[in-house]
DNA sequence: CGCCCTGCCGCAAACGTTTTCGTAAAAAAA
DNA sequence: TTTTTTTACGAAAACGTTTGCGGCAGGGCG
């Protein structure tokens, strides 16, 4: 049904060549003659000859693309991280293959699979919610497969890492939440076993101790897939209006938990900031517009999906193993606007 | 470096079986005795066997993967689409691969000729804001390379379409408009070249031609990115919000466009919807949470997507040239809320 | 004049499959 | 028993490249 392209063997059959010279007159050895090359080098263009990129990546064992898993792509942060990754990817030369996991461990587990069975020279990984082993991407690792981890990272293997500086970020949110004169500060925030959930929670905390304040469990609430489910931040957010000391200011720790917690509270008919302050981590590019307008700790999420694929192409183009690894930490924005603003 | 995955070759050889009947029994051939093909698929099993996709991809002729050109990733609409599509070629085995035409002519070429360079088995496609001539998709179609539109289509190419109603999603929003008392209602729309704007053009200008007023082209704004740069939304916000007779309520009509919009309205302190009311295309889950509630025109953006993919699917594995066309249209959801309610 | 060197090119193997065809042995039919 | 059919497998070509090696000229050298 397609139309057959135009392979090395028929410019060789035109011009009465071997197909070898072709070939290496195509790729400018030193072996061919000028003449020669000209005139394949002239064929070739004249007849729009493509090389068969499958051809070539079994000969060369590479297939110039890398694969991505994150959990969803219908997500501020990871739409734009990437489109990030797919710029850089572009320039370099690679396709770039998307997954998604939807914060499951199967999913994440049967992507990852998939992947390298499918070849692609590279991995560009952020975990799942669910993920709290990941012996399937030890495994692959092992077996030389490079792979780059962006935002949700793992301390279990040893490669290049990108991630936002999640403790600054969230200690410089508290500490915010704080200098407005709000005292019961709770968190929303992811799975527990997520790096980032780690990292803005010691900032969370830091901040209190700092302000001479003792971070409280009650406050604290993990949701297990990230804001994915609604009702699982209804559940957080009802527990947390219930307490007897009702919280005064929240910190939402991730991006759907941000938006979820706000449309939730209007719902509610909770005034924000006068009830209940808010600040959340959030990509949004409408949190101006929210009502209030959002306070925000945002991410450079373009940027840290380029970084991470330059890495990633590094690690692949590698002539010899590489053994330093970069832990690459960029900084978030806070965003000051009305929903965390005191308001007596 | 990449540990080298097992293959039939070394299956054959530890079993004292040709290539041949490896490959027979793995794909369970009545040629292979029961006896053989159960060593077979115990020892691949064993080992952990995966064909090589490459090496397939080069004997069949067809690499099961498909191509995305979208302007960007990092768009409400565009990501829920995607994710649509990942999940519906994901489950027919099929990869996805990525290209982002940022709106520009020149990069769409790029990419649709790169993509069927990389011989992806089809393409699903929406057209750049930039493109007028589609010469180099009909190339592409008339080898035979499979392709589906999806809302931005082109009526120079046969083959499946998938699109919103937009005729009627905008005709819906002006009536809304119409119905709420508002008289001089402007559009700000997308490049003219668009088969999304003239639809939702067509729409606007019936429903107000069927409340007996004249569409006027000075409410009519075209915005030849698509909203993906500010200032050229803003000076189309203000051409409008200067004319003599200044417009009581405006329709946006892409989903970048109208959270600009708004956004802009905001910071000009233009009070939504008193002074101007609002109405939008657009697929964020937040618009209940801006200030306003922004009144959306909501596209099936997921089942665009799911439903793109498969009828793209259809055309790959069709086994004999397809000639029927099907143009699917899916009915948009006008959500009702602050931005269009009259106030006096 | 014989030698080697260099320039230019082709042969053939290889990457990992799939598939067509051929063929041996075993089973069925004569 | 011989002939035919069936069963089960292997040899080899093919997909489109890349690449090591060998060969054949012609030219420079001794």
């Amino acid at each position: 049904m397609k139309f057959e392209a135009i392979t090395i063997k028929d410019i060789a059959r035109a011009l009465n060549l071997s197909v070898s010279t072709v070939s290496k007159a195509l790729r400018g050895s030193h072996e061919i003659s000028e003449e020669t090359k000209k005139a394949v080098m002239a064929y070739a263009r004249e007849h729009n000859y493509k090389p068969n990129p499958i051809a070539q990546s079994l000969k060369r064992g590479r297939s110039k693309s890398i694969g991505i898993i994150v959990c969803n792509i219908d997500n501020n942060f990871f739409s734009q991280a990437i489109n990030g990754i797919e710029s850089v990817a572009r320039q370099k030369d690679y396709n770039v293959i998307i997954t998604q996991s939807q914060e499951s461990y199967e999913r994440e587990m049967a992507n990852s699979e998939h992947l390298s069975s499918r070849s692609v020279d590279g991995l560009i990984i952020s975990l799942s919610a669910e993920t709290k082993k990941v012996d399937h991407l030890i495994k692959l690792h092992q077996k030389g497969l490079p792979m780059v981890f962006f935002d949700r990272v793992t301390d279990e293997i040893a490669t290049h890492k990108v991630i936002a500086n999640n403790y600054k970020g969230a200690y410089e949110a508290t500490r915010h939440l704080l200098q407005q004169g709000f005292r019961r500060i709770a968190q929303i925030t992811s799975s527990n076993s997520l790096s980032i959930t780690f990292e803005r929670l010691e900032g969370y905390k830091k901040a209190l101790e700092d302000a001479g304040l003792k971070p409280d469990s009650k406050y604290i609430k993990f949701v297990q897939h990230g804001g994915m489910i609604p009702e699982e931040t209804r559940q957080a957010l009802t527990e947390l209006l219930q307490l007897k000391n009702r919280p005064d200011a929240i910190f939402t720790a991730s991006d759907r938990l941000s938006t979820t917690t706000l449309s939730l509270l209007r719902k509610m008919q909770i005034a924000v900031p006068q009830e209940v302050a808010l600040v959340g981590f959030t990509n949004s590019i409408s949190a101006d517009i929210f009502h209030p307008s959002l306070t925000s700790v945002v991410q450079p999420a373009l940027e840290m999906g380029q970084q991470a694929t330059e890495l990633l192409i590094q690690l692949i183009e590698a002539k010899r193993p590489v053994t330093e690894f970069k832990k690459c930490i960029l900084d978030t924005e806070l965003k000051i606007r009305d929903s965390s603003l005191r308001t007596t």
